[in-house]
DNA sequence: CTTGCCGTTTACGTAAACGTCAACCGGCAT
DNA sequence: ATGCCGGTTGACGTTTACGTAAACGGCAAG
């Protein structure tokens, strides 16, 4: 029973296409917890470890801090109610939702700043073109 | 004849609503060159001075590096071909309204992706108060 | 044996825009 | 003289997600 898979660091990088120092900082954040093939020497992934390691990068996918992203992980690996682990997931999904827009809206400001200024500059360089009447 | 309108560091800090310590560090980065009131004395605003602040000021709301601004005010300090520094300014803009679509564009994404996350979790929280059928 | 490759650790560098001390001035009001 | 106010300098802290050495160990192939 191949039951405890198990995955190099170097095999995980390629498969996320990640480097390892990738990983090496996720596992000092607390994303992951592999285990050492002996005292000091290479790290062991579980299939957990893979996992984690999927999570996480879902998370990133989803513009989380990597700090949010532990706490959600770490809640599910703790088997307590799910109803709340999904409400709690959500709320971290709203309030992350209301940032984005938030700065889909600062954007969208600059955006019209910037358009407002070039019109500037181009009257003015019509102008300089044109300097009595057409 | 009171042409020569100066400033202390407050009374700018004030009048823009920002901290001294953010305008010593525009300083610092190019943007303003105040004189002093003696070697090692407080620093003396000149009007031109407050000018280029207010446009550093008017440069990051259009959300400008530093640096960009430096730049931007240098050209329009130095009397140069005014065309050509409309024409660099239009260049300037320009590129950073690409880097602003582009972010608008990931901030998208994610909203989707999160969108699509969130329906995931209201159903999962469905099934379970519905585990059967209605 | 030696070369390569994979792995390890520690620690510093990066970018942006300041905030936050800490320690030290001169000036002037009491 | 004394104290405080406002100012000065320098330097480190903050935040995020790693990249980049540096220096070393172990193991398989040639």
């Amino acid at each position: 029973m191949p039951s405890a898979q198990s995955y190099s660091i170097t095999e995980l990088a390629r498969e996320f296409d990640i480097t390892p120092r990738a990983i090496r900082f996720y596992e000092d954040q607390g994303l992951i917890t592999p285990e050492r093939k002996s005292a000091g020497g290479a790290r062991v992934y579980s299939s957990r470890d893979r996992t984690r390691l999927k999570l996480t990068l879902r998370g990133k996918r989803l513009g989380l801090a990597l700090s949010e992203i532990r706490e959600l992980i770490d809640m599910y690996d703790s088997p307590k109610d799910e109803a709340a682990q999904l409400a709690k997931f959500l709320e971290v999904l709203q309030n992350h939702r209301t940032l984005l827009m938030q700065q889909r809206e600062d954007i969208e400001t600059q955006l019209k700043e910037i358009g407002a200024f070039e019109g500037q500059c181009r009257k003015r360089l019509m102008d300089r073109n044109t300097p009595k009447g057409a």
